[in-house]
DNA sequence: ACGTATGTAAAACGATCGTTTTACATTGCC
DNA sequence: GGCAATGTAAAACGATCGTTTTACATACGT
């Protein structure tokens, strides 16, 4: 595996479990199995690297996301959480746990919402046949809950997220 | 003031604004306008302070709070938002900075998650006349959903929360 | 074969962490 | 008036932080 992939892989890791300031350098440097030197040749720095991290998990996200219909949004979002484990959105996390001080992560998470509401605006918009501001902040409340709510209460939130989701697009969209 | 409660006002602040690692005892301390003997002698260390500051926050959040019905819910985290700040549910934010290390903020947090889903579930079974656990998981997310998305977002994202779970408690106790 | 690049192992950098301690001032009670 | 109790100011504790450096090994291009 190349070094560089080595080293987002062990970061993205130990960022998602322990946190970005529980997480030492000295730690994540002996999970990559490198010397720290190395480590410092391939990266800037520990706020350039969560920085990286976050773009690589942006593509990785989007990628396996589906917008076809509001019952895939939800699906997708199950079979994520299923295989990556329920610690809720690391976007958020890693931006509330700095206050907003490292600019790295602040860019990152921004771009993941623009594009995480642009999906959603673009799917109701298509359902619908035009624009629904407040619908769409209803299935991105709905998509943000069950990814919080499905850490402590189990994956079946996101199961009744995706049925409230459904109800809230047919009442708009009658067929 | 009190000094425990001058104490514990500073920490809540600091840990909500800054996070729980980012925020040293020093300048914690520096907040309260004490001495570090002062302040040691009041409370055990760093991780019994998040506690009682979690313990304290879970009785002045669900003080101000009502569950009454469903708009009074979203009525009420919309005030709470105003006059908080939206940064997002602190226990959630205190948790996962620390991943589940710090026993005092595991207990604060199952508590007020078990606090909260109850209190729902009552609304839901005055409303039906019966429990109905996905439709308590449903709103649940809106909650949760709406404190996240509003971070950045708006409060609209609360009012657009509060139709949406009104919907659908409507439909499932048609008047 | 020799120099350059790229790696490891490990010590060391100054800074900051949570916490304790030392030395001293102030206050209120018997 | 003296003695606890309770406060401040500030130094010091060992640990750990992110990062750099020193010393040395290995592989590759010409």
């Amino acid at each position: 595996m190349d070094i560089d992939t080595r080293i987002t892989a062990a970061a993205e890791r130990l960022f998602d479990r322990a946190g970005f300031n529980s997480t030492g350098m000295s730690r994540l440097i002996r999970a990559t199995g490198l010397s720290s030197r190395t480590v410092y040749k391939h990266v800037a720095g520990k706020n350039a690297l969560v920085g990286q991290v976050l773009e690589q998990r942006h593509r990785r996200f989007f990628d396996q996301m589906s917008f076809e219909n509001i019952d895939s949004v939800f699906d997708a979002l199950t079979v994520w959480s299923r295989a990556e484990g329920s610690r809720g959105c690391l976007f958020f996390r890693l931006q509330a746990e700095t206050g907003g001080q490292i600019p790295d992560i602040e860019i990152a998470v921004s771009a993941y919402h623009e594009t995480l509401r642009g999906c959603l605006a673009e799917l109701v918009k298509r359902h619908l046949g035009h624009a629904n501001e407040a619908l769409t902040d209803q299935i991105l409340a709905l998509f943000e809950g069950a990814t919080i709510a499905s850490t402590y209460r189990g994956l079946d939130v996101i199961e009744a997220a995706r049925g409230a989701a459904h109800t809230l697009l047919s009442l708009e969209a009658p067929s």
